[in-house]
DNA sequence: ATGAAAGCGCTAACAC
DNA sequence: GTGTTAGCGCTTTCAT
């Protein structure tokens, strides 16, 4: 693996080390028929900089971290999307940790990132974090984060989320104006910001339209597809909902499947409405009302917001919240 | 940001710099006490090392790049997932690069890699892939590189993909056990190895079944839903095949849509059956019967191969395929 | 068992 | 306009 590098190239042009790379950056003071020569050879010869060498130099590895909870879920692949095209466009890298929905790991990966391996971080939390030291000693040692869906509010930087609480509480309302009395939520954790938001949306709307707000008709799922079709079965053995709001896509699937073992009929038996990404929504049976989230979108902004600071010193990241607009398609699953 | 590093910890501790570095490696010949000493102290001031610095001096970097066509899909969503597993565990870091289907930047995207940013890669290439020089250039500088999925046979190294031609042939027998006389396929590009494959074990089926041939029922779709759904309804119209082979999920969907605008039912009109990982599959209207491969796995063994070899220098990449068997699941798509 | 010193490849003063 | 030099933080001989 014979490297070349600005040492080679020196050599080979009779040029010192520090014109070779002041030519490689095109800086002013050096003539522009050595600037030709200097990138003319290092094109045939292929160049290419040592990343760890000028990550080491200048302290700034040109890269970020994208700390997701799961990667298996339409929202964090389009928001994915959205930062990697972001994050090439501007020549920056990207590294994907994924959490699982486990706070050890979180903590872990967070203490890989203590030391310059990154410029900046987006993240979106896990289920199961409530304790945000980790990401705080990362903040204090100067590490930019954006975060983005589960955000959290005790940090002074940007959030970029969707209207969680309007939308859920639209959803609610749409159930109610498709005749249901009994509207039941499936719910994430409440630990969580668009846990908490989801269900205060559902419980306003439960609360202005007089409908029975049993605690029992709120099922907490977790994170076991097989414990929550459980979950989500006993609620309706017990409470017999004629509506059901999903927080994520997973409970809504996982009610159309408890709904098939017990015979009941969406959306005449029984309505749902669901938070999803899912591009296909419309060929389900019946076809999926949704909510629908810009989670591209999502990604590239809350990308853009950490490079546009790391590229310039004097923008640090302000405490503010940028907040999407979900959209409301009505599907079959909640015909009248 | 106050930064600690082996110096300051050195410093702290009346050591040397070179002490406190082979102490926190473990190494032989420094004294237990001092040992516990020094890590003692890297745990409280919560020291990590810089990484740019031991990949500059080590030559590697602890990380591996991952590029794939796109990544709002499910074959490829799973299979970072396992991907990610591996590395994580083997304490390994991943970058992600998407192509989007992209030639020209997959070679720009694997320039990138030309200096050391990484210690190996895992490629799935991108459909307009035809010259693959920039990977054979990364190659002959010691890159080690395994594909998989959308593998290139002329790379000396492991490729992980699954039985494309059987299960193809398979599911093409499949539609013609279910009384299809006239099957189409709807193609992904003759170019990537997997459209190769899924093609010939379409055609061999359709030879063995004497089953008409016609150029014309094979549709080879682009990358442009709005165009694959044009060209699919062309086909439709013109050939009103009987049953149709989805070379990706993608495809499938596009009949469904296609049908629907045609008032063709699946499957009394038309039978469907697609490669696909959709997790929901079976909730669809009407549930699709697929060809379903072990993505996570794949993903999983593709990064077990190249985090081994990076691990061990004396087990380069052999020339071998591994290939796992993907399953046919029946679903009403192709009810009789 | 510990330390001194060289150097990975690059950048950025600062000289000339 | 070009070159010299001193590190960035770490690893690794080689001395002691």
């Amino acid at each position: 693996m014979e490297t070349v590098n600005i040492k080679k190239l020196a050599q080979l042009l009779n040029l010192s080390i520090a014109t070779v790379s002041k030519a490689l950056r095109d800086s002013y003071d050096i003539s522009k028929e050595t600037k030709e020569k200097v990138v003319a050879l290092a094109n045939e010869l292929n160049y290419q900089p040592n990343p760890h060498a000028s990550s080491l130099r200048k302290h700034k590895s040109k890269t970020i971290a994208v700390i997701i909870p799961e990667i298996a879920n339409n929202y964090f692949t389009l928001a994915i999307n959205g930062i990697e095209t972001v994050a090439q466009e501007k020549g920056y890298h990207v590294l994907i940790y994924i959490t699982h929905e486990d706070f050890k790991k979180e903590v872990s990966l967070a203490k890989e990132l203590y030391n310059g391996r990154v410029d900046g971080l987006l993240i979106s939390v896990s289920s199961t974090t409530t304790d945000y030291a980790h990401l705080h000693h990362l903040q204090q040692k100067g590490l930019p984060i954006v975060f983005f869906d589960r955000v959290c509010d005790e940090f002074e930087t940007a959030k970029v989320t969707t209207d969680d609480y309007e939308s859920s509480y639209l959803a609610t309302r749409h159930l109610v104006e498709q005749g249901c009395k009994k509207i039941a939520h499936l719910a994430i954790s409440g630990s969580l910001s668009i846990g908490n938001k989801r269900m205060k949306g559902y419980q306003q709307a439960v609360a202005d339209f007089h409908l029975p707000a049993s605690q029992s008709l709120i099922v907490e799922c977790m994170n076991d597809d097989e414990k929550d079709r459980e979950l989500i079965k006993e609620m309706f053995l017990k409470e017999k909902p004629d509506g059901v709001f999903a927080a994520v896509e997973r409970y809504a699937m996982a009610s159309y499947d408890v709904c098939r073992q017990l015979g009941l009929q969406i959306p005449n038996d029984v309505k749902v409405i669901s938070f999803s990404n899912l591009p296909i929504a419309s060929f389900l049976n019946p076809s999926l009302s949704t909510i629908t989230q810009p989670a591209f979108d999502i990604g590239k902004e809350a990308a853009t917001r950490l490079l546009n600071t790391l590229e310039k010193k004097n923008a640090p990241l302000t405490n503010e919240s940028i907040i999407f607009r979900s959209s409301l398609i009505q599907r079959t699953s909640t015909s009248k």
